[in-house]
RNA sequence: GGGCAAGUGGCGGAAUUGGUAUACGCGCUAGUCUUAGGAACUAGUCCCGCAAGGGUUGAGGGUUCGAGUCCCUCCUUGCCCACCA
């Protein structure tokens, strides 16, 4: 804005430096700890310091929280409204490596860039209470919640986790028999030397260490977790991602799965992020069939999630890593090519080039599975490359109605027009009904029946189900697609992970009082390219036998929220007092991106810690809202290699801090992606000049009477205002205001009460200009700690209005409606309106809906 | 391939959830004031038409007195998961 600043323009400079200054010293915003108001915990999920600094969508997010949290601070809720910083993790550790500076320094140079990004916009931010996840005080925290994880098991009878010694317990007392399976006694466990004991142990430890196939980035010399992987290349950096396997700790999360799972239904969620949620655990109900390998005797279970198909199955897949092929083909002629056909696929998995659509392979391995459940025949077993090794049982009795099994038995001649229905009548009866099994095979050519078209599948086999089990020639089974998560990275800028080895092998988690193991300073922190950590390189580390793991960025971020509530807690992560008092949060505002991530760990953290009365509620987040993503004006995302991108700083300078908030708002519904356009913040910063001029207007005397058509206007405001920031619809709350103003502008004199009412109903949005005005017209307090107005139905006048005629559906006239008229007076005032549309036609009927319309229907 | 959203003016979008489509803002046009205007203010701005009038919510069909909104088919776009049988 170039225009000289005189007393007709807001002049945003000066004032809005003024208040965030003057809020900051009289702590505004400072939370009390004080259980008389109702609490309202509203969140932003906090950001990583990464230091490319922050482009207009970052904020958008942080304005809506600002705004919901200005109206309930105002409404009278005591407001926790923190912010702070995921400081530890993979952004600021490459960050630092590509900037050589050490990743301590660089976090909190970011820190500054951000908090002096942030300060302008006008946050009302408790920043007493900030937080940074790669603080010793704060991490020594995070280590805690993980030996105490270690230390844990979870009891699927109790449901919920329980100290590790009670599961030794149960060992000494009644052997193994927790997991189904009786794989050793009481006496037998008693045998066990330590290190046997501690390895079954650590099968059932919610943090656990075992050795995996991990996914081994060469270029950054570390292990990434699957959400960091794009399409086979790390996600930071784009370098290659192979399978690699290595020593790993990690989160039995599936422990929760069903947890996770049904907890979402209470949840005031999008539908989308619990949608992703749901998908990605992946419950599945089917069967495992018991089966034998004929010749070799050889029992083995196949999962099947589809059981309904079981009896038109005609061979069977199996996974080409699974541990029971070697077994199929010993010392048979079948051995060597399959051995090499296995080679083959396990090479090209590992380098991630497989790509399964195209490369659909397998090869006969010479065994069939013996006739199992009423099926009456043995079905080849084949190893098929699309068959995953650690879903199910890693063997499935393939059927035609699978697209994948169908063109794998296309492409290998493998017959499939045999039909056989189950021994049960009454089932045979249902699954016929289905008219699924049937392969019709005019010309030679194999067809693919149609699959579930229009019945009730889920019913079927539920029957199914029931069926083969009460026969017993299956067990219900549950499977879920969600897996563990690895708890470790081989970096150095994270938590270390607080345990011992000793030279024996043994674990030994440390204690409280050796908490915070400090991460050492080190000069040198890039990776050392072994794989592992830059720990392993430090000679005292090593000595001391500490692990040389550090945790996933997502640690900190599993917990932070709680930490809010009791920043400065030198003997608690929270106080029980502070933990009562917030128990949870309210609002939590946040992107969508992290509904696998961030959104499932940390209700699985916090399920954990409900489980040991360590917080009061089952669930962390009550409600969620996710911001949609700003777009650059030409519709791409914005980033430094498409140079489109707009920085808040600028806007800020050049239309003030209040018009910025306020576009924010406006530019639409606040869950779409949409594009900026700096061009329109013009609009809202000439909003704000207009309430500033609008100001000239008041009379101080309060002797004005206020014509009562615009008093109806301001209740009816508020009610819209209450209620679209209740709903996140804040766009049509910043139209309504503009509506407002204009109402207001046409007035000669506007009464002062009436007037600081329309502040208060801005000051959410625009809080600087607000609080000015607010102060000229004499008030010392601060605006933003007044009371927000109250919609008074009884100033709402019940006004004529006007109501459109329909004649045959279409619109012919319009009518006044006084608020006493009758349906008749109406209905005949409308008759009289539209008279020429309807003059000597029969009137079949009319139709009056109150306030909204009358429709005629005529013969035509 | 599967799942979830969404298609309304030149642009961002609104529509009390089945009841006068295009609120609010940007942009644009004309005017006022000005040494000046890329400031401010006033008026206009979905399309066709001088008008009366007619048409319009991605396309087509259906339900209804009445459909942007509900149902079916298709097209397009975005996001998420992708061999989980």
């Amino acid at each position: 804005m170039k225009s000289p600043m005189n007393n007709h323009f807001y002049d945003h400079k000066k004032l809005d430096a003024k208040w965030q200054k003057e809020w900051q010293k009289k702590e505004t915003y400072k939370t009390a700890q004080n259980a008389k108001k109702k609490k309202m915990y509203v969140l932003d999920m906090f950001p990583y310091p990464s230091g490319a600094g922050l482009h207009v969508g970052h904020p958008r997010g942080y304005v809506a929280s600002d705004v919901y949290a200005r109206m309930k601070r105002m409404q009278g809720y005591n407001v926790l409204h923190p912010m702070g910083y995921d400081a530890f993790g993979l952004a600021a550790e490459q960050y630092a490596i590509k900037n050589k500076i050490h990743p301590s320094k660089a976090v909190q140079d970011n820190i500054k860039t951000f908090e002096k990004q942030l300060s302008i916009i006008g946050l009302s931010y408790d920043w007493s209470r900030r937080v940074s996840t790669a603080d010793p005080e704060f991490y020594k925290w995070t280590q805690w919640i993980f030996i105490k994880l270690y230390n844990s098991w979870y009891d699927q009878k109790k449901n919920k986790a329980r100290p590790i010694e009670t599961l030794e317990a149960i060992f000494k007392a009644k052997g193994d028999g927790v997991s189904g399976e009786k794989r050793f006694t009481a006496k037998e466990w008693k045998s066990l030397s330590k290190i046997e004991k501690a390895k079954i142990l650590m099968e059932y430890r919610l943090a656990y260490e075992g050795y995996s196939e991990v996914n081994w980035c060469p270029g950054l010399g570390t292990v990434l977790a699957n959400d960091e992987i794009i399409n086979g290349k790390s996600e930071r950096g784009g370098f290659p991602v192979e399978k690699k396997q290595m020593r790993q700790w990690f989160m039995r999360i599936s422990a929760y799965a069903d947890r996770l799972l049904s907890g979402l239904e209470k949840l005031d969620w999008s539908n989308q992020v619990k949608t992703i949620q749901t998908n990605w655990i992946g419950k599945s109900v089917g069967v495992n069939f018991k089966c034998v390998i004929k010749d070799l005797d050889i029992p083995v279970q196949m999962y099947n999630s589809v059981p309904q198909t079981y009896h038109a199955e005609t061979f069977t897949v199996i996974a080409p890593e699974h541990p029971l092929v070697v077994e199929l083909v010993k010392g048979t002629e079948h051995e060597k090519s399959v051995m090499a056909f296995v080679d083959k696929i396990k090479k090209k998995k590992s380098q991630n080039k497989f790509d399964m659509d195209k490369e659909m392979d397998g090869i006969f391995t010479g065994r069939y599975i013996k006739s199992f459940a009423d099926t009456g025949r043995d079905l080849p077993i084949w190893i098929a490359s699309y068959v995953v090794a650690d879903y199910g049982t890693g063997i499935v009795n393939a059927s035609v109605h699978d697209e994948r099994d169908f063109a794998f038995a296309k492409k290998f001649n493998i017959p499939l027009n045999v039909v056989m229905l189950p021994a049960d009548k009454e089932l045979a009866k249902k699954v016929k009904a289905l008219e699924f099994a049937y392969v019709k095979d005019p010309n030679g050519i194999m067809q693919q029946p149609a699959r579930f078209a229009g019945r009730k599948w889920g019913e079927v086999r539920e029957d199914v189900i029931n069926h083969l089990v009460e026969k017993g020639f299956a067990t219900r089974k549950i499977n879920y697609k969600m897996r563990d998560a690895i708890f470790a990275r081989q970096r150095y800028w994270g938590e270390p992970i607080p345990l011992k080895h000793d030279k024996e092998g043994n674990v030994i988690p440390l204690k409280t009082s050796e908490l915070p193991l400090n991460l050492p300073n080190v000069k040198s922190y890039e990776p050392i390219g072994t794989g592992e950590s830059p720990l392993a390189g430090i000679p005292s580390w090593i000595k001391a036998g500490y692990e040389t793991n550090t945790m996933p960025g997502w640690a900190g971020s599993s917990w932070y929220f709680l930490r809010y509530m009791d920043p400065k807690n030198k003997s608690a992560f929270a106080s029980p007092a502070a933990l009562k008092l917030w128990r949870d949060v309210d609002m939590y505002i946040g992107g969508t991106e992290h509904a696998t991530g961030h959104l499932l760990y940390s209700r699985f953290w916090h399920k954990f810690l409900f489980d040991y009365g360590l917080v009061p509620t089952d669930e962390p987040f009550k409600a969620l809202r996710n911001q949609g993503m700003i777009l650059a004006s030409d519709g791409r995302k914005m980033s430094k290699s498409w140079g489109n991108v707009v920085n808040p700083d600028e806007c800020v300078a050049t239309y003030g801090s209040d018009a910025f908030r306020l576009y924010e708002m406006f530019i639409g519904p606040f869950d779409s992606s949409l594009p900026w356009s700096t061009d329109s913040i013009i609009g809202t910063r000439r909003f704000v000049d207009r309430v500033w001029r609008l100001a000239d207007k008041v009379d101080m005397k309060n002797a004005v009477k206020t014509d009562a058509k615009v008093i109806s206007h301001i209740h009816k405001t508020i009610k819209k205002i209450t209620s679209d920031i209740d709903t996140f619809s804040f766009n049509t709350a910043v139209a309504a205001l503009m509506i407002l103003l204009n109402e207001l502008e046409p007035q000669e004199k506007i009464n002062k009460k009436d007037f600081e009412t329309f502040l208060k109903l801005i000051a959410p949005f625009a809080s600087h200009v607000a609080e000015e005005l607010w102060t000229k017209l004499g008030n010392k307090k601060s605006i933003h700690i007044s009371e927000w107005p109250k919609f008074d139905a009884k100033k709402v006048l019940a006004d004529t209005i006007i109501i459109g005629i329909q004649v045959n559906g279409k619109l012919r006239g319009e009518v006044e409606v006084e608020v006493g008229d009758s349906e008749k007076e109406i209905v005949d005032k409308a008759l009289a309106i539209v008279q020429s549309h309807v003059e000597g036609k029969e009137i079949i009927k009319t139709i009056y809906v109150k306030d909204k319309i009358v429709s005629i229907v005529i013969k035509p």
